[in-house]
DNA sequence: TCGGAAAACGAACATATGTTCGTTTAGCAG
DNA sequence: CTGCTAAACGAACATATGTTCGTTTTCCGA
């Protein structure tokens, strides 16, 4: 059997990260076999290899291009804010979640299967991990010489943030009871002003 | 070969499982193969079998110790606090984080390696980790009830709470920069209060 | 039109891996 | 002392898995 009729390299390529997506995020990246991912997109498993170099290769890739999205996307909406510092720290909020809510996958991935990269690839996602770390501490850091914000300790802060704001991606179904928005502004809220009320 | 001199099953089994916590925390379920395990606790891999009945087992056991853990320690804070329900409250959270600072290896796996268990197993651990989600659903109600709190939504809070908390598994250090009651003061002021101001 | 690149396949390789089996020796109850 | 059980071993089995190779067929630029 050879090429097979209105074969086209783009589109397998495109199958095969989404399927791999899928896959990893249901069982991880150590559990997923290369026949499985090849029956899911309907070739054999030999043919991956014409869209991808090695399995890890696969991963680094599906992590890296996420993280780079991410970052760009995060820049601009920073960008897109207001000048004010609540605004752009409401921007970086929102736009975490929705950005967690819409891909899931990809976030899931870059944040649990960090161990399963070499160690040259891991370096790099922690590198751009650490990058966008930065521009929520920078924010933090404004607020507080500002007097606006009150934390003990920026970078905890940021960690235990960033922590309850990923959350989402391990409950969240699109078919739930609440909606995007929903969502995004009980973030928001908890994250500014926590459970208690304030009068 | 035969048994050897000094052989004592509990102690071995004990290896075992510390061996296996820090390896599947390091490595992944999957990726943890039983050769590496056998020779970390420095016997055969066949002798594995003396003390387990699968790995799938191991893994389930594991998991199952650290939840009903988990869950017994819980209630004893929660009953050695004070009646005032944010006395509850800031005991609830002060537990958790205490408990996840100290016993990361089995948080991180009892998260992330649900989906490595069988789905009957699977099951028994979902039912613990509800139940526990509970504990802090009924105090947010019971807040919101006394006016206390003010929460948009009472269950996304309590996963966004909990995932903040548990956050501190994927960064802490015992030789960090912080000591723990710090890391659980501002675990407890962030959930409460959030990062702005209150004046 | 025609030849090379692209994209698929079946088959196989080398290795890894969970588990079992038979055997052997140490500990301990009677 | 004796015999049963506990706890270890080496060896092997059956299967799974990442990857390569040679081949075949389609697509497309020259």
């Amino acid at each position: 059997m050879g090429r097979i009729a209105g074969s086209n390299g783009e589109r397998t390529a495109a199958l095969i990260r989404r399927a791999a997506l899928r896959l990893i995020h249901r069982q991880g990246f150590a559990a997923m076999n290369l026949r499985e991912l090849a029956a899911e997109v309907g070739i054999s498993p030999a043919s991956l290899y014409n869209h991808m170099r090695t399995k890890q290769n696969l991963l680094f890739d599906l992590v890296h291009e996420h993280m780079t999205t991410l970052l760009a996307e995060t820049d601009a909406a920073l960008a897109a804010a207001g000048p004010a510092l609540m605004d752009r720290l409401r921007a970086f909020i929102g736009h975490h979640v929705l950005y967690h809510l819409e891909r899931k996958r990809e976030v899931y991935i870059a944040n649990f299967e960090l161990r399963a990269l070499d160690p040259p690839n891991a370096a790099v996602i922690l590198g751009l991990r650490h990058d966008y770390e930065a521009r929520l501490i920078a924010l933090l850091e404004e607020g507080v010489a500002a007097g606006l914000l009150a934390v003990e300790d920026v970078r905890v802060a940021a960690y235990a943030m960033l922590a309850m704001l990923t959350g989402v991606c391990t409950w969240y179904r699109p078919s739930g009871r609440l909606g995007r928005d929903d969502i995004v502004a009980v973030h928001i809220a908890l994250a500014l002003d926590g459970v208690c009320r304030r009068d």
